[in-house]
DNA sequence: ACCGAATGAGACATCAATGTCTCATTCAAT
DNA sequence: ATTGAATGAGACATTGATGTCTCATTCGGT
């Protein structure tokens, strides 16, 4: 009685097909459920079998997306060392749910009525909280919001990750680009 | 025979439906056409009187895009002054494309058969001309390329647009945030 | 080698969005 | 005030995606 992780005979790997959903659905959120099915190469029923339907395919993203975000900021503890370098692991750990991440972002048909979902508000106040603190510990430059900071954090992960999968960016480079970009800008600093 | 500009009697604005899709679109991707047409503030039918279809609107609006975005870069002078200047200016001119590029930039259902479109090169060898110039000049730092630079300006475009349109930045601070985070980065410098 | 679970492919009905049309109304120009 | 173009609302047929089902096949566990 082997079955697998939990409980269920395991063929397809549901994290993966999601991971592959939102690789697709952020670059084409209008697909179809078939061809979400083949980008993560298994047949359309297969894919009706795991998840009911569009919605409820969403709702699994985001409910994967969230997970894997806690997760991500966990293993970076953010509150050890300098905030810097802190962002820095947030970076590297966010790496590899970067599409998932930006599918979450950009597509707000989530929010069903006008309320923000709770789990981003989560999110989004542990990422904030990572920069208002570099900021009161003298890290972080002060005219700039925490509520833009992680706004921008967002973006330029979602921007490497597409610049990543479509070959303007060199994958090892992903984490530096953006860290670096992040913490110091375009601009040749006049000391360093 | 006050016809109007082009020669039609003029009711409903096309730039100012294409600007209010654009909105909409990026945000909720799957909207329907009536979705669109309300958010435009027109019926259904007229928007189909001035859009064949789904597709139509989406090719109109990579058009205006596309033209409004070449405008911005003519009016911006990228060749006068320190190329971080021009940059100021190009965030300032981009700003109210800023909901248009972003969906031109996040919908790449545009780009059939797998090849860029003509137009999006031309802008993005523009942009890029930017930063490399910025390069050479000594302005900007030489370890991010400017394919990476030029990305990352899309997404903080972006980013910015979308947290003015949310509440979460003051709209008087779009260009500010954006021209700072992208120049300067996050982190406080340690001489100015 | 056997068995059962899960899959892929295809058929099919359903449903929502789309595209087209009509008609009454509004509005700008005269 | 009159005219004609353009609009909004609604009806309608069409289309394409969706959701469900069946059946043959594959594959892992025993």
């Amino acid at each position: 009685m082997s079955h697998s992780v939990y409980g269920r005979l395991m063929s397809v790997d549901r994290t993966q097909v999601l991971h592959a959903a939102a690789a697709l659905l952020t670059r084409k959120a209008t697909a179809t459920m078939d061809e979400v099915a083949r980008a993560a190469g298994i047949g359309r029923a297969t894919l009706h079998r795991h998840f009911a339907g569009r919605d409820a395919l969403v709702r699994a993203l985001e409910e994967l997306g969230l997970q894997e975000m806690e997760g991500a900021l966990d293993r970076a503890g953010l509150d050890d060392g300098p905030e810097d370098e802190a962002l820095r692991r947030l970076v590297a750990e966010v790496e590899h749910v970067a599409p998932l991440l930006s599918f979450l972002v950009t597509e707000n048909q989530l929010f069903e009525g006008d309320q923000q979902h709770v789990g981003w508000a989560r999110l989004d106040a542990r990422v904030s909280a990572l920069f208002r603190s570099g900021q009161e510990s003298g890290v972080f430059r002060i005219d700039l919001t925490p509520a833009w900071l992680t706004e921008a954090f967002y973006g330029l992960v979602g921007s490497g990750a597409w610049a990543v999968q479509d070959g303007r960016v060199a994958a090892k480079d992903f984490q530096y680009m953006i860290a670096e970009l992040l913490l110091g800008g375009a601009r040749r600093s006049v000391e360093k």
